[in-house]
DNA sequence: AGCACGCCGACT
DNA sequence: GTCGGCGTGCTC
């Protein structure tokens, strides 16, 4: 027997390997495998991709496998054929992507770690080289063979390295990494036997009842390691290790059958329900039930005794959320994110195995969870683009989640108030079915919203009169408000009012941001930070710090108005998920007045108080100039207004220095189908996606000298990439330099699917001899281009 | 990716 | 002679 391994590397290539006698359990696709590779046979953890009888490999050249430690498979068969298309689409090896989905703690490696045995090394004849690594591992224990390696960049380090071992100054010795799987130690009775002492017999009898127990809870009654021990030297019980996994805190149960549907609630509710597959799209404003619908079809699969996935955005994975989902499915439910720890991660890996779990909540990592009996995929909130991974598998969850629906033949449920201009443009053509959610189901109104033109307006820095008035009626009322802004720090550079003079990052080339609260110019692009410069070095002129962050604002509020409370939400105030949970929980309790924040304070949290809601310049919503920004613009608009008067009728103020832009626009008159058919026609002209495939491709050097080389290499092959895709200019990025690299992107466009799977092939194959020397990155459909 | 090996020019 | 810098082939 022989098996086909997928093994953590970037290569096209699977490894074949024989199934010899002595494996913990039998082969089986999806499973696990530790095997020996490459030229030291260091062991490696595998995945099981296919079985065979036979191999075209010449066979004296097949290793055999070391061992197949697991009785289940980390994978399922459908999720290997998914991976493998994710792999085919997005540009990544089966094995980076398999690997890239399984806990870490599942994976086994060996390596070598190398240390100093003889310390007076005077008398002996050593190379510079063999020199450095002596200072290098100078009083320091074992070293990983693989972290020296990284620390002393030598060329010829292994010759080296191995000089020294046969020098006798260096020893080697080879070292596994555990993995972290939860393991619990067991008692299984083998024979009864009559043991002496009171504590013995007690155990014998109580193994004799329990039949399987483990070691944590005999210690719990009492029972001492040394009579545990004793029983197992008698023979009487054997001791087995095995993986386990925690459990979640019971709940109290609410009852979803409570709850009456409206009507278009119900032919949403029936829609799902009663489909074998397909793609649909939950489509209401805020306040039409959106969430009660969707877990209300989730228990029906469940009844059903499917399992269901349900899939957040990242920043909407709060505790909050959690506690809504646990008060309908109790303890039965599954949490999976990026941000577990290792040894959470494989126990709710396990769970799933096990079909422990029914319903899983996670962000985009747990689109591939192993859930048997998948039943019912929900995406919500599916615009949102934390749902694209920035690394390597650049997959989209939305995109890996419809297909997964396709081939394992269940419903995806799309949910949103705001699609993706990509979603409602395959809700056109007929590929997604629109449920369209028609009915409030609150009573309260939606936010009233006026738009002031802050070039019209009068204003006090970029406070129009309107919003400090709208500010002083609501807190007078004893509301809240929250002032929104797009980014921290936005625009806060130090800037020289008489030269022009900027103070930039020395490693990447964009101006710096000054931040207040640490006295510091920080960059956005490394996070290196810089002691501010106060006077200009060029002309000596006092500098500015221009601009509004969240900062700012809130320092000019509490001038404009020193009695109210303010609090600022951004990432540098809830980067400490205590202090977060912390200000949320202060703010919902009304210890403040006026809320100043980003993205972060409107996602995912209701502030019962907060009745307005101000945009400081929604223009800049948008980010990044890049196809996209309208439809930021838009999302951003709708979601930050929607936060005013959750409980109680509010109203927003969207400042704007271009109120005519049709995303501010449509979007302050509630007139999202307008929105959409323009962005659409827009897109469609342009020659933008969704009417393509776009694909980016970045390159970076360490040294600008090496440019010439690389266009070389990319114009020889652009006649070939063309065949596939239409080829933009390579091109310096917009933000040049990161972290001391040069980057050079090509934004290229495939007709379709299709076109784009058979360029994306030629990519794997053209691709890594062509650009060997170079570091590249290939993001098919990019949220963000720059 | 990570490693081996071989070739070159530039230093002791 | 080494050393450091590439380019290239291979991993079951």
């Amino acid at each position: 027997m022989f098996v086909e391994v997928a093994l953590d590397l970037p290569l096209e290539k699977t490894f074949v390997y024989k199934v010899g006698d002595y494996v913990s359990h039998e082969p089986e696709v999806g499973k696990r495998v530790i095997v020996p590779f490459g030229s030291n046979d260091f062991l490696r953890t595998g995945i099981i991709v296919d079985l065979k009888e036979k191999v075209e490999f010449p066979e004296e050249k097949v290793k055999e496998v070391f061992d197949i430690p697991d009785d289940f498979a980390v994978f399922m068969e459908n999720t290997i054929a998914l991976a493998k298309w994710i792999a085919d689409y997005y540009c990544a090896s089966l094995g980076e992507v398999l690997f890239f989905f399984l806990p870490s703690g599942f994976e086994i490696t060996e390596s070598f770690r190398v240390s100093l045995i003889e310390e007076n090394v005077s008398k002996i004849k050593l190379s510079p080289s063999e020199r450095k690594i002596i200072e290098a591992l100078q009083g320091r224990g074992a070293c990983k063979v693989s972290v020296l390696k990284r620390r002393l960049k030598i060329s010829n380090f292994y010759q080296s390295l191995k000089n020294l071992i046969n020098k006798g100054v260096v020893v080697r010795e080879e070292f596994i990494e555990k993995d972290s799987i939860p393991k619990k130690r067991f008692l299984i009775l083998k024979e009864s036997k009559a043991l002496r002492g009171a504590k013995s017999k007690e155990l014998v009898e109580f193994l004799e009842r329990r039949g399987k127990v483990s070691v944590d809870e005999l210690k719990e009654r009492g029972f001492s390691l040394a009579v545990i021990n004793r029983v197992v030297k008698e023979g009487v019980a054997d001791v087995v290790e095995e993986k386990v996994t925690v459990g979640n805190r019971p709940q109290e149960l609410k009852d979803l059958r409570e709850i009456e549907l409206t009507p278009s609630q119900k032919k949403a509710f029936e829609a799902v329900t009663s489909a074998e597959s397909g793609t649909f799209l939950l489509y209401g404003v805020t306040g039409s039930g959106k969430m009660e619908v969707y877990l209300k079809i989730a228990k029906e699969f469940v009844d059903r005794g499917k399992s269901v996935l349900i899939l957040v955005p990242e920043l909407l994975l709060t505790p909050e959320l959690r506690a809504r989902v646990e008060s309908y499915f109790g303890n039965r439910i599954g949490i999976f994110h990026g941000k577990l720890t290792q040894r959470e991660k494989v126990s709710a890996w396990l769970k799933a195995v096990r079909g422990e779990v029914k319903i899983f909540i996670g962000t985009r990592a747990a689109v591939m969870l192993p859930l048997k009996d998948l039943g019912l995929i929900v995406v919500d909130e599916e615009q949102d683009d934390s749902y694209k991974e920035q690394q390597k598998p650049y997959f989209h969850a939305r995109e890996v989640a419809i297909k997964r629906g396709k081939r394992e033949k269940f419903p995806v449920l799309l949910v949103s108030a705001t699609p993706s201009v990509d979603t409602y443009y395959r809700v056109q053509k007929g590929e997604i079915e629109k449920l369209e959610l028609k009915e409030r189901v609150s009573t309260v109104p939606l936010p009233f919203i006026k738009v002031v033109n802050l070039q019209d307006s009068k204003r006090t820095n970029i406070f129009s009169k309107e919003l400090l008035t709208a500010l002083e009626n609501t807190v007078k009322k004893g509301e809240q408000a929250l002032l929104f802004i797009n980014r921290r720090g936005f625009f806060a550079q130090s800037f020289c009012p008489s030269c022009g003079f900027i103070a930039e990052c020395e490693d990447c080339a964009v101006p710096l941001v000054y931040h207040r609260s640490e006295k510091k110019l920080i960059c956005h692009i490394c996070g290196k930070r810089y002691k501010p410069v106060y006077r200009c070095p060029k002309c000596s002129t006092r500098l500015e710090f221009k601009g509004y962050g969240t900062e700012r604002v809130e320092e000019e509020i509490k001038i404009l108005f020193p009695e109210f409370k303010v609090v600022r939400l951004d990432q540098d105030t809830v980067k400490n998920p205590s202090v977060g949970a912390r200000l949320i929980k202060e703010i919902k309790e009304g210890k403040y007045d006026v809320i100043v924040g980003t993205q972060i304070a409107t996602k995912g949290h209701n502030f019962p108080k907060l009745t307005l809601v101000g945009i400081l310049i929604a223009d800049l919503l948008g980010g990044a100039p890049d196809y996209r920004g309208a439809e930021r613009i838009f999302q951003s608009i709708v979601h930050t207004t929607g936060r005013a008067g959750r409980f109680k009728p509010g109203a927003a103020i969207v400042q704007c220095f271009n109120p005519d832009l049709p995303a501010i626009k449509f979007a302050v008159e509630y007139r999202f189908e307008d929105f959409y058919r323009e962005e659409l026609e827009t897109r469609s002209i342009l020659n933008y996606p969704p009417f393509n495939k776009g694909v980016l491709v970045e390159f970076q050097l360490d040294k600008l000298s090496g440019f010439k080389k690389l266009e070389e290499k990319f114009r020889l092959l652009k006649g070939e990439l063309s065949k596939y895709f239409s080829v933009g200019e390579l091109i310096p990025a917009p933000i040049p330099k990161v972290s001391g690299r040069y980057r050079f992107t090509s934004f290229m466009r495939a007709l379709n699917e299709e076109v784009l799977l058979s360029g994306i092939m030629w990519i794997k194959k053209t691709f890594p001899d062509t650009f060997r020397s170079f570091r590249y990155k290939i993001d098919v459909e990019p949220v963000r281009i720059i």
